[in-house]
DNA sequence: CTCTAATCTTGACAGTGTCAAGTTTGGAGT
DNA sequence: ACTCCAAACTTGACACTGTCAAGATTAGAG
């Protein structure tokens, strides 16, 4: 079944193969015939499965997305209070892009975020990651018997997620040497 | 000496017409040959002035970061105080990446930040704008007669770069539609 | 006025994304 | 069990890319 003229799995294999050359090489390095070589299947296979080359990035980066999403959940999990919550989720924020930097470049670069989320323009922020912060944020509201108008509170969630990304951000910029331990974030960059 | 065998000034004009190309089409869209075409030229001309692809992208991203540095410098110059320079600075650096979401990706992504800066890497933030950002921050800290530890100068630093710079990449995920407007920035978001 | 070194052209190569046309084959419907 | 279709895959081609080698041109130093 996996060696015969029909691969079988072939979109999931292109989908884990890319991942692995961009993990390895790069994104540039990433070619359609270099996948499909790497899963024995001849050039033009892949376009049994994705129109595009866009097609099979933006399945990667949803693929990719979701192991952040991942990572951010399993941050909050031990955390008593939202306070700790919103806490962990920063420092996990920062560690993931700075434990890949490429992956950085990969999910915000290029493209609009919008296309691997199949977001639908009237539901303007499901993001996974942003979605986790909003409640959590709520929940720190509440905990803590804070009060604050609607508009305050966007205001206030779209900075604490811009804090978090910038330093993510700062974090792969490899030229710019800040002395800080990204991999373990300083929390007080955080709070 | 315009039209002759040599064309007199192709370096600069293989930068022009990269960055014409990139802000018609994007960056995927420039590629050596369309800029060697642009100044009438043959396809292997550029190579007499840049070793690779890369050292000609190099070049436009110096170009653009000096266009974006002179923005922050313009914000800077009607400001009384130097909290009202950062938060004019602030402004700006959302502002310029608002108004061309495109060279956020094109400075930010895929290279380092350090090759079209040559820095070297014992002086590690000579990064022009981070340089401005250092300046006014240190103003503003003389102003208000506030003392700060070196360490945590250098946290404080960071985190104000951070919320800027994270505003920036937000503001330019159109996907993550926010009901801001970010051409003018609200200040609440700075501050 | 000469000649060298910088500049530019021409031609070639391998690699890329994409399409059109043909081949194979799993599996549904009889 | 047999047929046959649609999905999966192959082969071959095309235009385009970055890059290099070899040659042509020419500006400007000497």
């Amino acid at each position: 079944m996996a060696d015969g003229y029909h691969h079988g799995n072939l979109r999931q294999a292109l989908i884990d193969a890319g991942i692995k050359i961009i993990n390895e090489s790069g994104e540039e390095a990433l070619s359609l015939r270099k996948a499909a070589a790497a899963c024995n299947v001849s050039h033009a296979a892949p376009y049994a499965h994705f129109k595009d080359k866009d097609e099979l990035l933006e399945a990667i980066k949803k693929s990719v997305t979701d192991k952040f999403t991942e990572d951010l959940e399993d941050a909050v999990k031990n955390a008593g209070s939202a306070d700790e919550a919103l806490i962990a989720m920063g420092r996990a924020y920062i560690s993931f892009f700075s434990r890949n930097p490429d992956y950085f470049m990969f999910l915000f670069g290029k493209q609009n975020i919008s296309a691997h989320l199949q977001m639908n323009k009237e539901d303007k922020e499901d993001y996974p990651p942003f979605l986790l912060l909003r409640k959590y944020y709520k929940k720190h509201l509440k905990e803590n018997g804070i009060k604050l108008s609607s508009e305050e509170q966007e205001i206030e969630l779209i900075k604490t997620w811009a804090i978090v990304h910038g330093m993510a951000s700062i974090a792969c910029m490899k030229g710019v040497n800040t002395s800080f331990d990204w991999n373990e974030p300083d929390v007080r960059l955080i709070t």
